[in-house]
DNA sequence: TTCCGGTAAG
DNA sequence: CTTACCGGAA
């Protein structure tokens, strides 16, 4: 065990001390979890659709999205039979955010009809092939789908190990350490579990007690009182920022569906001046780079350019 | 104003 | 390796 110095002895050195943890968490999480409507499914598309969505947007605001986005295109066939601004503007519509992941879902539901048959590869390896789907997601849908997966490490987890068993914050530590605590076999309720103990007790502010946390009696952050969290890099404010901007012309463009440069910067800035520093070079820059991502299309007139939703 | 976060691309 | 990407809630 590479990093078991660093660890709690009792986390993964003591057999018998390492199944009691597991049993623990499991118990725990089997007697009471937060419901959710994709945790009662085993279909990978729908579950693909929930990871994606939720890699982005908190999970109560994430149901009525994906409820409707299974409303709209019930498999995965019927979504790469759509066309991809219709996904991207469903997204916008219901404020999901990050328009590129409704454009890699898309895509992978191409993949996974052009290439294998309509059927979704059933492990990490196989899934982390379809565009968007990274190490957490293919983790995600190989366990809840096939129960198949390795264990998941997202920031959730990551922080649980880092304050129960002391795992120095580094991605390798934290893969290794999550693999060999998770039981062979069930990375089905495994991974649900120790996400919904990151979830709903190790938060930021953590809730040890409130939720009756199962690890409290092998917990270094438990014993010491050190609630201390991996640094997680901060990002600029959203308001006045690039992302905001791409996100109102993505709008924009829902709603309007044709629009020349002067239509259109007046609905994505106020301040909007042909000449001016926010003006058409400014936003031809903004569609350049929203056309290179594959969102929008650009069509030259003799006059001024036109953008749509691609 | 800060928080939240996995993936792709440079 | 770093950076861009979104919007709603706390």
């Amino acid at each position: 065990m590479a990093y078991g110095a660093a660890m709690s002895e009792a986390a993964v050195d003591l057999p018998d001390e390492r199944d009691a943890i597991r049993r623990a968490l499991i118990e725990w999480y089997e007697d009471d979890h937060r419901e959710y409507p994709w945790r009662e499914t085993d279909d990978p598309y729908a579950i693909l659709v929930s990871e994606v969505m939720s890699q982005q947007t908190q999970l109560d605001r994430v149901v009525d999205a994906w409820d409707d986005f299974l409303e709209r295109w019930p498999t995965v066939g019927d979504l790469a039979a759509t066309d991809r601004s219709d996904v991207v503007a469903f997204w916008s519509a219901h404020s999901l955010g990050y328009n590129n992941r409704a454009k890699y879902l898309h895509e992978a539901a191409t993949q996974v009809v052009e290439e294998y048959d309509g059927e979704f590869p059933e492990s990490p390896d196989g899934l982390s092939e379809l565009m968007g789907v990274g190490p957490y997601t293919a983790n995600a849908v190989a366990s809840f789908a096939f129960n198949n997966g390795d264990a998941v490490v997202d920031t959730n987890v990551k922080r649980v190990l880092y304050r129960a068993f002391s795992i120095p914050d580094e991605d390798a530590a934290f893969e290794d350490v999550a693999n060999a605590l998770m039981p062979d076999g069930e990375s089905r309720v495994w991974n649900n579990a120790i996400m919904e103990l990151g979830g709903v007790a190790c938060e930021k502010t953590p809730r040890c007690d409130e939720v009756g946390c199962p690890w409290r009696e092998w917990c270094d952050a438990y014993e010491t009182g050190d609630f201390t969290a991996p640094d997680v890099p901060t990002q600029p404010s959203f308001e006045g920022s690039r992302r905001q901007m791409r996100g109102r012309v993505i709008g924009a463009l829902k709603e309007h569906e044709n629009l020349t440069l002067d239509e259109l910067g007046p609905k994505v800035r106020v301040d909007y001046a042909p000449e001016g520093e926010y003006g058409r070079e400014w936003l031809r820059n903004l569609l350049e780079d929203l056309a290179d991502d594959g969102l929008v299309e650009i069509e030259e007139r003799s006059d001024q350019p036109i953008a749509r939703l691609r």
